[in-house]
DNA sequence: GAATTTACCGAAACCGGTTTAGTAAAGGAG
DNA sequence: CTCCTTTACTAAACCGGTTTCGGTAAATTC
C-alpha cells in the first residue's frame, strides 16, 4: 500500500534505522545521507505511520479535551486557547463532545485510556464518585476546567475567579448608586459561588439580598434565557423597588430583558441590567449589555499550560489557578 | 507499565491469539476459556492498546472533521450531526479547527494521512489547485460539505440546495405583496449562487434586482454584521422605495437591522427583513427574523453517512446531495 | 474401527515505526 | 605504529496488538 519505512531504506541503500534517525533529526547522520533519503522520502511520497510511532515511542501527544455542549460556542472559546498552546508544543488535541451527559463522559475516558491519550482537559458538569475512580484508574494526567473537582481528587483545576469577579461587579453597580440590586442566580455549581459572593457583598455592605433562583434545568440557551425571564418575573413582584439586576450569566440577563420588554420597562432607564460571560451578540444596541468577560481563551491557554507541566514533569501537582476577570461597561447600566 | 495482552494470556494460562480473539468476539472460543479471560482482563486492569490495534489492523475508525471557525456555532451544529451516525458505526472524530486558514486546512490534511484516518469531512474555504492534490495523493476517502469541488475533483459533496432556497424564500416576500426586494450578498461561493438565484427570480418575476455586495473580508462574525450595516446603508441610498430585504445569512440581516434602527426604521413596519441559516438568537423578540433554515444536523449526518457508503465500499462515486431547506416565518416580513 | 469433520487453541509472523547495542572506518594523540 | 575517540552507520529487538496457518483431541460419519 503505502511506503514504509523500510521502502525508503532499501531504495537509497540504508538501513530502516537511518532513515528513522533522519525523520528525527539525530545529528550523527552525514549531509549526504540525509540528503539521500530526503529524496527517496520525496520520491516514494513516504509519510511515516503515526500509529506505529506512536506504538514504539511510549506516547501519543495527544491530548483529549472535552465539551460539554458542542453548541456553547463559550467552550469552543476555551478550547480554542487550549489548542493554540498545545499545537506549539507538538500535540493535537482529540476534542469529545460531551452534550451534557456523563456516560458519554465516561466512555470518553475510556476511549482516552484506549489510545493513550497523554493528556486531558475535562469540564464535567458534575463530579460524581464514579468519574473520579475512572480517573484514577486510567492513569493519564488530568486538569479540570470551569468545575471544580473535590479537594481530595488532587485534580487541579483552573477556572475564573467567580466570586472576586461578582465583588467586581457588585462594586461597580454600588457605585453607580444602586442600593437595590438583584441577583438571577444560575442553577450549577458556578451559579452558587456567584450567588455566595453576591450574599455576602450585599452583607458587608448591609444591603437586603434578593437573589432569585428558577430551578429548571438549564442546559440549553432557550431554557437559561426562559429561567432568566421567570426570574425577572418573581424579581418584579417580590422586589418591585429594584433598580438593578445583575444575572449569572448573560443568557439569564437577555431573558430578564424580554421579559422587561413584555412589562414596557426600558433598560437602563427603569431598570440596569448587567450579565457575566460576555455572549457574543449582547454586544448589538438592542442589549449593549454590561457584563463581567471571563477571556475565555486564556482560560484553555492555563489549563493546557498546566497539563503541559504535569505531562513533561516540570510541575507534578499544580496549584488551582483562579484567573481574573474584568468588567465590560456598556450601556445597559446607569447611574441610579 | 500497563497491563498487556500477553500479561492476559499469561495470568490465565492461554496463549495471546486466544485472547485476542475473546476481545474481537470470535465464536470458536470455549465459554469457559472466555470466562477466564474476562475474569482476567478485569482483575489485571487490562484495556487494549488502541494505537497498536490500528497498526495491525490496517484501519483506525478515525474520522477527520475540518470546522472552519470554531467560534461560529453553525459548524458545530452540522458537526454534531455527523459525529452521532458515525459514532454509531463504530467511528470517533477527530475535529481540526482550521480557523479560517488553508495552511491549516493543509497541515490538517498532512496529520490526517500520518495518522491515516480512515476518512475526512472537510469544509475548505475555497478549493485551490494545491488542495485538490493534497486530497489526491493522501489516498483517503473524502466527503465534501458545504463549499462545492470543481466537479472534475469527483470529491462528492453535501450542502443545502440554496439555490431552490432561495426561490422559495423570494417567493414567500412576493406572495407577501413585495415587488421592491433588495438582496444583500453574502461574499462567499454560496453567496454567489444565493444572488443566482435572486437575480433568477426577479428575471422570471420581471422585477428589478436589487444586489448590494460589500466586498470587506466577512470571515467573522462582527465583520459579517458590519457589511450587513453597509449593505442596508448603500440599498437606502441607492433604492430608497424597498419595502423589504432579503439577507444572504442572519449576521447580515442583524447588521441590516442595526442600521435601519440607527436611520430610524423600523422592522417590519418600515421593512420587511428576511436572513438566512436560523441563527439561534435570532428568535429574540428584537429580531424575530424570518430566515431560511438550513438543518445542519442533517447536513452533517448526510455526509457521514455518504461516507460510510464510501468507506466500506458500498458506493465508489456517489452522487452530490442537495438537502432540502424550509422557511421559518417571524415577524420581521409581513404584507406590503 | 477407520476416516473425516469439528471445536478449540497455540506458535509465529506481521503491522511500521523506534531504540539499543554494537561495529567499521577515519582521525587524532602519544 | 598503536591506542583511543569520534563519526556514521546497521542488525536486531521491541512496542502490543492481529492474523495466518496449523495442530490436537473429541465428535461424527461411514
Amino acid at each position: 500500500m503505502s511506503a514504509t519505512i523500510r521502502d525508503v531504506a532499501k531504495f537509497c541503500g540504508v538501513s530502516a534505522s537511518t532513515v528513522s534517525r533522519v525523520l528525527n533529526g539525530y545529528t550523527d547522520i552525514s549531509e549526504e545521507t540525509a540528503a539521500r533519503v530526503y529524496a527517496a522520502i520525496e520520491k516514494l511520497d513516504f509519510v511515516p505511520n503515526n500509529t506505529a510511532r506512536m506504538l514504539s515511542k511510549k506516547n501519543t501527544r495527544l491530548i483529549g479535551l472535552t465539551i460539554p455542549d458542542i453548541k456553547d460556542p463559550f467552550f469552543s472559546e476555551n478550547a480554542a486557547g487550549a489548542e493554540k498552546l498545545l499545537q506549539e508544543n507538538g500535540y493535537q488535541i482529540f476534542y469529545g463532545n460531551m452534550e451534557r451527559s456523563s456516560e458519554k463522559l465516561l466512555s470518553f475516558l475510556q476511549q482516552a485510556r484506549q489510545m493513550r491519550f497523554d493528556g486531558l482537559i475535562i469540564t464535567p458538569d458534575e463530579w460524581t464518585e464514579e468519574l473520579l475512580n475512572t480517573l484514577q484508574r486510567i492513569h493519564i494526567p488530568v486538569v479540570a476546567l470551569r468545575r471544580r473537582p473535590p479537594q481530595s481528587s488532587g485534580v487541579p483545576f483552573v477556572d475564573n475567579d467567580h466570586y472576586r469577579g461578582v465583588m467586581e461587579m457588585m462594586t461597580y453597580l454600588s457605585d453607580l448608586g444602586h442600593t437595590k440590586i438583584a441577583h438571577i442566580v444560575l442553577p450549577t455549581g458556578i451559579g452558587e459561588i456567584r450567588r455566595e459572593a453576591y450574599r455576602d457583598y450585599c452583607r458587608i455592605r448591609g444591603i437586603e439580598a434578593r437573589d432569585v433562583k428558577i430551578d429548571l434545568p438549564a442546559n440549553k440557551l432557550d431554557q437559561a434565557r426562559e429561567n432568566g425571564y421567570r426570574a425577572m418575573q418573581r424579581i418584579l413582584a417580590d422586589y418591585p423597588d429594584t433598580t438593578a439586576v445583575f444575572a449569572a450569566t448573560d443568557q439569564l440577563a437577555i431573558g430578564a430583558m424580554v421579559y422587561l420588554r413584555e412589562a414596557g420597562l426600558s433598560v437602563p432607564r427603569d431598570m440596569s441590567v448587567a450579565g457575566a460571560n460576555d455572549m457574543e451578540y449582547t454586544s448589538l444596541p438592542w442589549f449593549d449589555l454590561t457584563t463581567l468577560s471571563l477571556n475565555r481563551a486564556e482560560m484553555g491557554r492555563a489549563a493546557a499550560q498546566m497539563l503541559l507541566d504535569i505531562i513533561e514533569n516540570r510541575q507534578t501537582h499544580p496549584e488551582n489557578l483562579l484567573l481574573g476577570t474584568s468588567i465590560i461597561v456598556r450601556g445597559s447600566t446607569i447611574k441610579k
